[in-house]
RNA sequence: GGGGACGUAGUGUAGUGGUUAACAUGUCGGCCUGUCAAGCCGAAGAUCGCGGGUUCGAACCCCGUCGUCCCCGCCA
């Protein structure tokens, strides 16, 4: 090795060893004949010093130093004089005297700031994502990330899981997102397509005994990109057979909570977590992956509005919809603009408008509309919500309850932010269940899986299945942390029948259903067990472990939100002699 | 596919129609033996993303385009 110690990990213990360090020039300050430089590894940092009477063959040396330059130091660890320690570091309290010093490589200034927390443009980030990642910060994201799935196979190890490799190569499948594809060279005209998540092959390991299987799984979905959606991305991907809903969240519960004690640094809300059902979550959030980290909950006011003067509220209820509200407390001051700028965020989700009643500090009420609403709706409205003196109750009436739960949920979450409601200082986990098993395509003009086409239904609803399939709950659970949706799991089918009525309500007919899922429908023929699992989001987990709203500030090189790579120039042009031998031509 | 924001020395920003584009920091040089965002003195450093237009005159206004980010659609 050319070191002996780590640079961070130096003590006062220490003081009087003579020790070899390598790393990169932090930071140099140069007094002329006196010269200190922070010295950084992945271990943290150390001052170094010499100086030109005490240690000339050092200070020769590091007198040329720059930026970013690798160097090696021997000397000696010493007390620093009294008065003279920096508690900001945690090697503060001593120094390395440098007796000598190589310079391993020079370097370039950097073109961004390595020992500063600067905003940087993230382009010019990713372009040079190796210096970026020398950045102390990133380090840090990318140790916790290695910790977290370090934690997370210790902990499934410790409970009789096998990690178990599934292939990245497999087949195109109906339903789901869009695939990624490789094209064949030994097959013309046919292809690969990477896996959307390792769902059919764990399941097929159900099926072949394994009984606890999990993997640290690499995703791939080729759809548009977000702050927390790359192209591909990382899974805890579980299954376990004989189980029930109960026992896969229990376990997935207690890997949480212990990982994130563990790991974290800020407590959790609440233990055990609260279970929400979907009805409930899309009631009382307007969301199904709520953010419990606050309160601020969806009223129903539909009982109080059915014979109101106010045709807003009268007719949303007679067409078979719904009147609901939050409270934004302490905001009856807010200036028109305010409101203003409340009703356009609405109407983003399709609610015609907003209705805002301020119930004013001096008990005086103001709202548009005031002059359809009598004292006694007001009132009732005022108690039903809690809206005390200085709140804005903030109203959505609409013939579509879905437009309701989002218009309200997201003025919910823009709102909890705004006024600073949302406790930062501790993690909210839940859990959402009883999903509906299908959900209506408008474009697609048929039943779509929610989950996936894998998904049991809740027991007493399988009869549900062809007459009125919108009503069947399936038997599905979502992991929500601090309003991002981190896992989803589900009980699978298990039975090659019930997996057939699940296709016919997809609309996928008998040849599809053989052509494109025969072997999963021959292997539950041989001795398939009840079984089910989950897939919790990696990136997303730690990215809101280390306090981030990206993940790619916890993915070593992620892609763009146009999905190219800024330093390997990706996606690229491939030559003539690859497409000939691909059997591919380019027509774009 | 759609909407929005941004693009100015290496970096982060200011400049919203008028002389030589400003500030901080970094870089380079000089001085300096206790700094830790070291300090002091000096210097260099800009195709104002790119193309077109309006104007006597454009970093600034307009159109287009490219790139990054955020959101909608999409994401079983």
């Amino acid at each position: 090795m050319l070191k002996t110690h780590n640079c961070g990990d130096l003590r006062v213990a220490d003081v009087g060893e003579t020790v070899t360090l390598a790393g990169w020039v932090h930071r140099r300050r140069d007094h002329g004949a006196l010269i200190f430089l922070d010295l950084r590894d992945r271990s943290g940092l150390v001052q170094v010093t010499c100086n030109a009477q005490g240690t000339p063959a050092a200070h020769a040396v590091l007198n040329t130093v720059r930026g970013e330059y690798v160097i090696q130091v021997q000397g000696g660890v010493r007390d620093r004089p009294a008065g003279l320690t920096n508690p900001n570091l945690p090697t503060g309290e001593i120094e390395v005297v440098a007796e000598s010093a190589q310079i391993l490589n020079e370097a370039h200034t950097p073109p961004f700031y390595i020992n500063e927390d600067v905003e940087i443009d993230e382009a010019l980030r990713l372009k040079y994502r190796y210096l970026d990642l020398r950045r102390p910060v990133m380090q840090q994201n990318i140790i916790l990330r290695h910790q977290v799935v370090s934690f997370i196979r210790k902990f499934l190890d410790g409970r009789d899981f096998l990690e178990i490799e599934t292939p990245m190569l497999i087949k195109t499948t109906p339903e789901g997102a869009r695939d990624y594809v490789v094209p064949s060279r030994v097959h013309p005209g046919s292809f690969y397509a990477l896996p959307q998540s390792p769902q059919q092959l764990k399941q097929l390991l159900m099926v072949a005994g394994y009984e606890r299987y999990f993997q640290i799984a690499r995703c791939f979905r080729d759809e548009d990109l977000r702050a927390d959606r790359q192209p591909e991305f990382t899974q805890l991907d579980l299954e376990m057979s004989f189980v029930d809903r109960e026992d896969v969240m229990a376990l997935i519960e207690s890997l949480y909570i212990a990982l994130i004690e563990a790991l974290g640094s800020k407590p959790i809300l609440a233990k055990p977590f609260l279970v929400l059902t979907y009805a409930e979550a899309m009631a009382r959030y307007g969301s199904d992956k709520p953010d419990l980290r606050f309160g601020m909950e969806l009223v129903d006011l539909g009982d109080l509005s059915g014979g109101s003067e106010f045709k807003v509220f009268s007719e949303a209820l007679a067409a078979g919809g719904q009147v609901k509200a939050i409270v934004a407390p302490g905001c009856a001051d807010f200036s028109r603009r305010q409101l203003d700028d409340l009703g356009e965020q609405v109407k983003r989700f399709g609610a015609k408008g907003l209705v805002w009643i301020a119930r004013k500090g001096d008990g005086s009420v103001k709202s548009a509309a005031a002059r359809f609403l009598s004292e006694s709706e007001l009132a009732a409205i005022f108690e039903r919500t809690g809206a005390g003196l200085g709140d804005l109750v903030l109203i959505v009436a609409a013939a579509n309850r879905s437009v309701i739960a989002r218009s309200l949920g997201e003025l919910r979450l823009a709102l909890g932010q705004q006024l600073g409601l949302v406790r930062r200082d501790v993690h909210a986990l839940c859990w959402v269940v009883e999903f509906p098993l299908l959900e209506w395509s408008e474009q697609g003009g048929r039943w779509t899986a929610m989950h996936h086409p894998f998904t049991s239904a809740m027991d007493e609803d399988w009869p549900l299945l062809e007459s009125d399939p919108g009503r069947v709950r399936a038997k599905a659970y979502d992991l929500v942390m601090d309003g991002w949706e981190v896992g989803g799991g589900s009980i699978r089918i298990h039975r090659r029948d019930r997996q057939q009525a699940m296709f016919r309500a997809l609309g996928i007919g008998p040849e599809e259903a053989e052509e494109k899922f025969g072997h999963l429908l021959e292997a539950f023929e041989f001795g398939a067990p009840p079984h089910g699992g989950i897939a919790t989001g990696i990136d997303r987990t730690v990215a809101i472990l280390a306090g981030t709203t990206s993940i790619r500030e916890v993915i070593a090189f992620p892609k763009t939100a146009s999905a190219t790579d800024l330093m390997f120039r990706s996606p690229s042009e491939i030559s003539e002699a690859q497409l000939r031998e691909l059997h591919l031509s380019i027509t774009a």
